[in-house]
DNA sequence: TTTTTTGACGAAAGCGCATGCGCAAGCGCT
DNA sequence: AGCGCTTGCGCATGCGCTTTCGTCAAAAAA
């Protein structure tokens, strides 16, 4: 920079006024500027620029499990928004780790950023979020919720569920399986509130042996399955609470040859890319994995704004897709 | 840092060291420091830090198309690979777009990260590229392969085409249809070499009306084997280039009403997590995207260190997996 | 005792920018 | 001519660190 200022015979705050538009600057004066920029082949040096300016434009998003695509497109949505509006994404997976999701948090607090995104890991230690909040770096948690005063925006649950396994019920089913995700997280447990609700409505009792922990895990998933489905008393139907659930799920039924709606009608909660080629059509509930993220985004880039009202808290609603896993006939039906 | 040094009565460039541990210090000193800097709950800045070492220990990550999940499995890997060796990743989604992936770029130099990990845009800017080299940043290509002086890394595309081309061959398919990726990158131009010659070598003249451009577009793809699938002079098998081109094959399969492998033999070139659920099973050539992965951090991490040798330019094997799809009766037939 | 070596640390000069303060010149006005 | 006001820009400080150079005392060698 100050070679550029020396080339155009100014200062190098004038020339800092010209890269920024900070303050008004005289026409020829600026045509110089540029034109030394361009000759000397001028790079700005953000890392400088954030020091002096006490900001970095950057946001962070520390995310809880990268393989799995659902939080793929979680990144894609989040970056996204974020490019858009100037920002750029410093990007962390916690594995589901509480010692990994600290590691990462810490990371990215030293690195200053302007705002951090959060999907906390199963278990996430008590401390590592209310050091981000007392650090004063704008937080959002995305996709599962805390009782904590923050930002926070994830998928509709418990509803959700209550109508896929309500959807179950209808059909005249009644041992109504289901397998959930991982411990700990408000998805697990408010989708599962869902399913207890649905069945306690009917006055059906919960059967420890048709409530399965697949752990967010497809392996897990698929011997809960398995085990599930090689005893003589079967249900009749399973739930299945999330996108790896599904996979393992299906892989179990898969490998005993059993098919489905026939021998099991099948709902869950996430919906696929695939699904529409897949046969049985799945009857799903799909999060809006797009909405989440932007939402997310946007929340943050107001408390970076300086926003000061009180936290929200978000919900985003599923969409219903009735496929044909559900043996059910109705076309529309709930 | 002043407060923590005044706090343990030392000087900065004392608590300096004692963070980065890059000199000797007196144990008892040490304690004082790292006393003072758990009471005063200090956390460096590593802008600043990144400032003055003239390291940011950050690598940036330009992707094509993050809406892809294959892309989606390459930033994992990634990213595992450079939080194992303490870097951080920042990235970046050009949208198969050269000017967006001009900006990226830009964007990512601007902040000095240490390296660059870059998947080429399809038309890719002629200057881009040369520009990150000519940076003297250290820089390697992913997924996509240019003829350029840099380190590089990929899949094997042109054999492993040649071998799903064969399969077909070998099982008495003649007339053989292709849905291409994305114009203007090596992966579309190796795979579509390896289909050639296969047919080539058989004396199969190709057939214009059996080669599919599907832009590495889901849609795209869709309508294409919609269209000649229609024709009363269908082609009796089909290989598919990429996943995206898998899905929207299959989409326009199921939409015919036609299915695999009576109407149609079909093998494509990569796989898919859910694969094995899909009936029919995909004969398939899956790459290793972890490998890839990671041997392009492996190699960037190199250059960061300063290695000086000639650019390597290394493809990773795919795997053949055989399905049904392909309607052949051997079980490890090639 | 004197000199050399060594160990432990401090002072200060930047790193490349942003930005508050202040100065000078030009303007219309009284 | 004198006044306030605007426009256009330079000076200099500081952001929070790293790192070179140098100091000083104690231990070792002479």
């Amino acid at each position: 920079m100050d070679d550029v200022a020396r080339l155009a015979g100014v200062s190098v705050s004038t020339v800092s006024h010209v890269l920024n538009g900070t303050r008004k600057v005289n026409p020829s004066t600026r045509q110089r500027v540029d034109a030394a920029i361009v000759e000397i082949g001028y790079r700005r040096n953000v890392v400088a620029r954030s020091l002096a300016a006490g900001r970095t434009h950057t946001v962070g998003l520390s995310i809880a499990a990268l393989t799995n695509p659902y939080f793929g497109s979680l990144v894609h949505a989040v970056e996204q928004r974020l490019s858009e509006a100037g920002y750029v994404l410093i990007l962390g997976d916690s594995h589901d780790e509480p010692s990994s999701e600290r590691r990462v948090v810490d990371s990215l607090l030293d690195r200053q950023v302007d705002g951090m995104i959060l999907a906390p890991a199963a278990g996430s230690q008590e401390s590592t979020i209310p050091e981000v909040m007392h650090s004063g770096t704008p937080l959002v948690l995305i996709d599962r919720m805390l009782d904590l005063a923050c930002d926070q925006v994830g998928p509709e649950n418990d509803e959700s569920a209550y109508r896929l396994t309500n959807h179950l019920l209808d059909a005249g089913h009644r041992r109504i399986a289901i397998v959930r995700g991982i411990e700990g997280i408000s998805s697990t447990t408010e989708r599962f509130a869902g399913y207890s609700r649905a069945l306690d409505e009917r006055g059906i009792a919960l059967d420890p042996h048709l409530i399965l922990d697949g752990r967010s895990n497809v392996e897990v998933a698929e011997s809960r399955v398995r085990e599930l489905m090689s005893n003589s008393d079967r249900p009749s139907a399973l739930v299945s609470m999330n996108n790896s659930m599904t996979i393992g799920s299906l892989k179990a039924l898969r490998g005993l040859g059993l098919s489905i709606p026939i021998d099991l009608a099948f709902v869950c909660y996430d919906d696929f890319e695939w699904s529409a080629l897949f046969e049985p059509r799945l009857t799903a509930a799909a999060q809006d994995v797009q909405t989440i993220g932007r939402t997310a985004v946007d929340l943050l880039l107001g408390r970076i704004e300086g926003r000061q009202d009180a936290p929200r808290s978000i919900r985003v609603p599923t969409t219903f897709t009735h496929g044909n896993s559900c043996g059910c006939t109705a076309t529309s039906a709930d």
